[in-house]
DNA sequence: AGCAATTCTCTTTTT
DNA sequence: GAGAATTGCT
């Protein structure tokens, strides 16, 4: 069995540290939490929680004060929440969240920030069109030209946007329509002339704004933060995520009222996962601490992280201490996850002077291996680890890859992937990033149009075949009461009916029956499923046309002939898609990407370092980790910390069985492999 | 040939 | 939205 019995010394041990913690929230000396993966860090902070509740909760109460904790995610808030049961001096939420209901009160100043940042905007946008080359023939305008070619385009604003996603010809042939030749050297070059204009509209939407803030109109008296938009709309006062913590750090560093509220109103201040923080965060909370010394407050604040598991582009990772300075420093060595052998290739995975030591006695029995061999091999590797571990439905396999493409091809649904990542929705500028949401996000509220669509009909197909209660969480409550037990049985026949290859049989399928069956329930259903205004085959063609593709397609092609490859995917697809999001079925071996297994724990681990992250082809993630394993602080690169944080974070998930496959060239690289994994085998000898 | 314009390609994740 | 790769122009 194993992981059982403790060592009681080491019991002792992890007790003092705890006690030591809650001395520091006593005398208000802030501290960072050092806490590897599984060592129990969540649990520590929570307890630390408790603690300062206990002793302080008549005070707080008395004082209206609140013990603040920030987490990264909501998952996590939620968590914690769960955890301290409901507290009416406890506050737990993620930074931007907290940050936000700090300052939104603060409207006039938050507005002059506003002005403030627009105008920088505008400045800077004057200052690219100056000296940026790509503008040359712009700059040497004079003042009166350029300002005539500024009112042809506002006149033509339709024009263009219209033009816009054409191809470079395309685009030329509708400008040269509307501009005057003398202005045509400029149209020489597509994209720099787009830019150019997309650079005169938008200072032109920022002068505007500010405007109508100057005249104080009702829209614009005050900025708006919502936390669905990802982006700025600073025309509009709408601000995104990282202009809440900006203006939230600049109004902290401007005015000491500010400051002081914080500090009266929050005295304990408990971060988790401090390395995911971003920079202004951090800053925030030093400024804050220094100036309650200052001014001789009470204020603790505590970050509990691992620097190490930093594994997001904007956290910041180990500059903890360049960011807060002062703090005091403690280290949690002792793991409650993992069997030996595991704790033992973690730490040499991270190789730095966090070395874990089991908490319990009995905690050898574990494995870890390393492979190397091609990509024709990655199935055989799967089955095999499988094999030896005796994996099933209870005993799951967790197998971790790099990128969601893999995770995809081999949890079934590969030519889905494929087949959306090559709509224009997400093919075009950003897209490819919101595919990985919009198709594949945990939450039905992040996926896109089509994919939720897709989800709700997934959903219905399921529920009719293997749902305990058909159709219970379907329809609607009244009509679920109402109906009789054979009519139920009827429309579950009919449902059932509804079957075929690939999506575009399934659709014909319903509408054929929507518009023969003349079944209200039935037909509540299927709208429900498709939530359009109308339902019928030509209408759900035509939302998936014009929700994935650009819409100039009417021209060339029917919508039937552009979603195509959408039409085609087949249901076996669809349905391993719709499980691996649902986790409906629990399957005997689960995908994943690296990124998504944080904070996850799983028995059995298998994972495949491929080549296949990063930019470039070829290029491979590990292979300057393992180049730079070992140098010192000097040489190492920035790529080095985040090959070894992805490979420490997947290596940890692991409880007792872990297997790592290496598929790529490795003459360079075998000795430093072999440091960390002792020997490395070929995986057609493993057998 | 040499340069400029156009098109293609690119990882993970949260707020 | 940046950098590489490809196509196009003179």
């Amino acid at each position: 069995m194993g992981l059982t019995e403790y060592s009681s010394e080491d019991l002792e041990q992890e007790k003092a540290i705890q006690e030591q913690l809650f001395q520091c929230c006593d005398t208000f000396e802030s501290v960072v939490f050092h806490a590897g993966a599984g060592s129990g860090k969540t649990y520590a902070l929570v307890e630390c929680l408790k603690h300062i509740v206990n002793k302080n909760r008549e005070k707080l109460i008395e004082h209206n004060q609140k013990i603040v904790c920030i987490t990264y995610t909501n998952v996590a808030a939620n968590h914690i929440k769960h955890q301290i049961g409901a507290s009416d001096v406890v506050v737990v939420s993620t930074i931007h969240e907290r940050i936000w209901s700090m300052i939104k009160e603060q409207k006039s100043a938050l507005l002059a920030l506003h002005v403030e940042k627009l105008k920088n905007e505008i400045k800077d946008i004057r200052n690219q069109l100056a000296k940026k080359p790509d503008f040359q023939k712009y700059k040497k305008l004079d003042q009166v030209k350029k300002q005539e070619f500024f009112l042809i385009m506002q006149e033509n604003r339709e024009a263009y946007y219209e033009a816009y996603s054409n191809n470079a010809s395309g685009f030329k042939n509708s400008m040269s329509e509307i501009i005057p030749l003398e202005y045509k050297d400029l149209l020489s070059n597509v994209t720099k002339f787009k830019s150019l204009v997309d650079k005169l509209f938008k200072i032109e939407r920022y002068e505007r704004c500010l405007e109508r803030i100057e005249a104080k109109e009702k829209e614009y008296r005050v900025v708006q933060y919502n936390a669905k938009y990802n982006r700025d709309r600073l025309d509009i006062m709408r601000i995104s995520h990282d202009t809440v913590l900006e203006y939230g750090y600049q109004l902290i560093e401007k005015y000491p009222k500010m400051r002081q509220m914080i500090i009266d109103q929050y005295p304990y201040i408990l971060i988790d996962e401090y390395q995911d923080t971003t920079e202004v965060a951090v800053k925030m909370m030093d400024l804050v601490e220094k100036y309650a010394k200052e001014i001789n407050h009470d204020m603790f604040v505590g970050y509990f992280g691992d620097s190490v598991q930093n594994i997001y582009d904007d956290g910041i990772g180990g500059r903890l201490n360049e960011l807060h300075t002062g703090l005091k420093e403690f280290d949690k060595i002792y793991n409650r996850r993992s069997y030996k052998e595991i704790i033992d290739l973690a730490n040499k995975v991270r190789n730095d002077r966090i070395e874990q030591k089991s908490i319990y006695s009995d905690c050898e029995g574990g494995s870890a291996m390393c492979y190397y061999g091609t990509e024709a091999d990655i199935k055989e590797f799967i089955d095999m680890c499988a094999e030896n571990w005796d994996c099933s439905t209870e005993n799951p396999l967790h197998c971790l890859f790099a990128t969601n493409q893999k995770v995809a091809e081999y949890s079934g649904f590969l030519k889905m992937y494929i087949a959306f990542n090559g709509t224009d929705r997400y093919k075009k500028g950003l897209g490819y990033k919101q595919l990985n949401s919009e198709l594949l996000g945990q939450d039905t509220r992040q996926l896109g149009r089509v994919p939720a669509m897709f989800d709700r009909l997934m959903r219905l197909y399921s529920e009719v075949r293997n749902g305990r209660e058909p159709l219970r969480n379907i329809l609607p409550t009244d009509d679920f009461r109402s109906i009789s037990f054979s009519e139920l049985r009827t429309l579950i026949q009919v449902l059932k009916s509804i079957d075929g290859e690939n999506i575009e049989e399934l659709l014909k399928k319903i509408f054929k029956q929507y518009e023969e069956k003349n079944d209200k329930v039935f037909k509540k259903i299927i709208d429900k499923v498709f939530d359009l205004e109308e339902a019928s085959y030509n209408a759900v063609i035509t939302e998936i046309a014009k929700n994935l593709y650009r819409d100039d397609w009417e021209e060339s092609k029917t919508a039937e002939e552009m979603i195509r490859p959408i039409l085609e995917i087949e249901k076996q697809e669809l349905l391993n898609w719709f499980d691996y999001r649902n986790h409906a079925e629990k399957e005997k071996i689960c995908y994943h990407t690296f990124h998504s297994t944080k904070g996850l724990e799983f028995e059995n681990v298998a994972i495949i370092l491929g080549q296949d992250f990063g930019k470039g082809k070829g290029k491979n993630l590990f292979e300057t980790y393992f180049k730079e394993y070992g140098k010192s602080i000097e040489e190492i690169s920035d790529s080095y910390e985040t090959g070894r944080n992805i490979l420490y974070v997947a290596v940890s998930r692991a409880i007792k069985n872990l297997c790592i496959l290496y598929v790529d060239h490795m003459e360079d690289i075998q000795d430093k492999i072999e440091m960390i994994f002792g020997k490395i085998e070929d995986i057609k000898d493993g057998k």
